[in-house]
DNA sequence: GGAAGAGGTATACAATCGTCTACACGAAAG
DNA sequence: CTTTCGTGTAGACGATTGTATACCTCTTCC
């Protein structure tokens, strides 16, 4: 049997201390994840081979695989809602100056632009995390109850605060907060494939952008069809596209 | 050290060859995924003790994990299209009494008498098969390429029948091959979290499919209010509920 | 200035793993 | 009847893993 010592150690970086050995076992973890398999597969010394540190200082900070994803998550979905809310003040402001007795054409002309923006920053987000947000959707289905349930209330926040978003700025017409809530979902969900298509085909971002916005303003347009046809064709309205 | 003999195999079955051993590996892969962790991440001696086998059996029918999943792929999807496909035949020959000449109204009904069908039918199938439906979805976003690959490949497929049912047997107005195949694909991806919600929450599996069903009319409704809101109106057609 | 604790390291051990080589046996093929 | 061949078994190997114990700095605090 060989004696495991020396081999374990200098695989990737100098031991620099400029990072915490926390957050270079989360980074090692990811891009393990993310170029190799599932994150509750990792290997221990894996993880800390590929971040340059002993394999002990993994008990340091973690007690097991799911703790470390859960601080991952933390982190990262933080980033994301607050990316979102913070770029969804600018047009909510602009929003305004149609004021509440906007007209139904400006009102439907203010969401798509509002879904616009809106599905740019989430596909720029996933863009400049890829490794993360891939390792995210594949942990969002994977083994770990812990995961899962912590991911899927990511989605579901993140679910939430678009409906609030929807029904403050855009005033859509006499769709009720549980309407918007479940179309919000729907998105959400539906915006997870849309995301992994764009970042595995970046030849044909341009068109799946448009899929992704196309797909929206179907929901609620369909919803706004379903609850009053009679007043949508007669607000002369014309989808676009 | 300690010799590995006589520990590794019989945890599980008598070595009952009432099944080929192929197949009880696969099974047994499949149990272990479902419930442990993802499938390029299992031991090959691990799934050779659950299904009651010598590890080394594993070699004469598999190269690798990758080549495991795809047989089990090729075996269940057969299944589930074929079940599909040969559900869908009966409503089809029922909505020919209703020739061509059917009015939109006729043709709306029948469109939710459909759609009511085959969601029901996707969810049993899941429930039927829960762990290799489990296992399927999070390999999809797993981390071989092989197995995505197929796996999306299998939507797709799905997605494809999708279209051509509706084209054939429906006959809505107005819509084209294209439209109808964009709204398939993103049905069919949807239907993953639908399933998956209704095999994880027992109790509310009413209500999810009820969801899953207004889904898919939300969007054929708003597919065609955005073709021709005008005409939707003048038919005096309601979106059921 | 001594104690306490957090972060990182070194070494060791048993368990498990993937894989290699060799053997056994029934069925089909010649 | 003998020869393949497909399938399953047995035993062994070196590598790697998770974990336990012990030691080594630094800060921080009293």
């Amino acid at each position: 049997m060989k004696k495991d010592s020396a081999e374990d150690r200098p695989s990737a970086k100098v031991p620099s201390p400029l990072v915490s050995g926390r957050q270079r076992l989360m980074e090692a973890a990811l891009q393990l994840a993310a170029t190799t398999r599932s994150l509750a597969s990792l290997g221990l010394r894996e993880v800390a081979r590929q971040a340059g540190l002993n394999p002990n200082t993994f008990y340091r900070h973690f007690n097991d695989f799911d703790e470390l994803g859960l601080a991952v998550i933390d982190q990262l979905s933080g980033q994301l809602r607050e990316g979102l809310r913070e770029r969804r003040r600018r047009p909510a402001e602009a929003g305004l100056k149609l004021s509440d007795t906007a007209n139904p054409g400006d009102a439907w002309r203010k969401a798509q632009d509002v879904v616009r923006e809106s599905i740019a920053l989430v596909l720029d987000f996933v863009t400049e995390h890829r490794t993360a947000y891939v390792v995210g959707i594949r942990e969002m289905h994977g083994s770990s109850p812990v995961l899962r349930k912590a991911l899927r209330k990511v989605l579901d926040d993140i679910g939430e605060d678009m409906t609030e978003d929807v029904l403050g700025a855009l005033q859509l017409p006499l769709l009720q907060r549980e309407d918007v809530a479940e179309i919000s979902q729907l998105v959400i969900r539906q915006m997870t494939f849309f995301s992994l298509d764009y970042l595995e085909h970046p030849e044909q971002r341009e068109q799946i952008r448009r899929q992704a916005e196309r797909f929206v303003l179907l929901l609620f347009w369909g919803a706004i069809a379903a609850k009053a046809p009679q007043e949508l064709a007669a607000s002369g309205l014309r989808f676009p596209d």
